[in-house]
DNA sequence: TATAATGTTTGAAC
DNA sequence: AGTTCAAACATTAT
């Protein structure tokens, strides 16, 4: 379910309760969850696929990871991870991994490495990039500490779009090609929100899942690939190794 | 029905 | 001590 833009719409569908006051909590998460029951949400935040519910003096990191869901002002019939019941609604997740944060939220997250923060930083970008000029640019991409929020889909489509080899070593990548990288990391994010909203997502999708490069209408390679072995899909006619 | 999928952490093994 | 790797978690669509 979760990139970094599907996080962002979870946080606008949660905006109803910012403010409000948990009067009820539940869930068969670990965490001690009776510290949030009659607390009032300061606010939601999300620092890539992290989704934030942020109290007074603490916060609830929720990761959706691959499989986790939520729904609002509604329920299924598995039990929720963590449901927050509100005088006005409720919101409940399944299947997710729950932790709690303690003290300020600023303390634990650099807002400039998420690619869809109003402080996102392709300077910093770069810089994080050329601390590793050996690593394949497929795992660059997915790198949170790099660039949060980005996951296999937009790694792919951000490969194919700028015509980069996913296995290109990050440091034989001219600089002009990184900055390019770099800033489709966040353009394609928001494409991506606007999709998603739309429902639509799929219907754009230039590499993710395809068979046929668009471009020159040769196959296009199926590969798991770098260290962090997750699929790509990719032109080898089109799309330049750098190494 | 077996498989693969928008992900990450953990701890054993090397 | 640093890395690499499989396992674990868990759900749904094809």
């Amino acid at each position: 379910m979760p990139e970094g833009p599907s996080i962002v719409i979870l946080k606008e569908a949660v905006q109803q309760f910012a403010g409000k006051k948990v009067i009820d909590v539940s869930g068969n998460t670990s965490i001690d969850i009776e510290r949030v029951r009659d607390k009032k949400i300061m606010s939601f935040k999300t620092w890539g696929k992290h989704f934030l519910i942020c109290l007074d003096g603490f916060t609830v990191k929720i990761h959706l990871l691959m499989f986790g869901t939520y729904l609002i002002n509604e329920r299924k019939e598995a039990i929720p991870r963590l449901s927050l019941v509100f005088a006005t609604g409720e919101v409940n997740f399944y299947t997710c991994s729950v932790k709690l944060l303690e003290g300020d939220i600023n303390s634990h997250y650099d807002w400039s490495e998420d690619v869809m923060n109003e402080n996102w930083s392709p300077s910093k970008a770069m810089e994080s990039l050329k601390k590793n000029p050996k690593q394949m640019i497929c795992d660059a991409l997915l790198d949170q500490n790099i660039f949060s929020g980005v996951g296999n889909i937009i790694k792919n489509e951000v490969l194919y779009r700028t015509k980069i080899h996913p296995e290109s070593l990050v440091g034989k990548i001219p600089d002009s090609e990184l900055d390019i990288i770099i800033d489709e990391s966040t353009i394609y994010s928001f494409q991506f929100l606007d999709w998603k909203k739309k429902n639509e997502l799929k219907k754009h999708w230039l590499a993710y899942a395809q068979k046929i490069c668009l471009r020159c209408d040769l196959p296009l390679e199926k590969k798991y690939n770098g260290t962090k072995k997750r699929r790509s899909f990719f032109c080898t006619n089109c799309q330049i190794l750098h190494q």
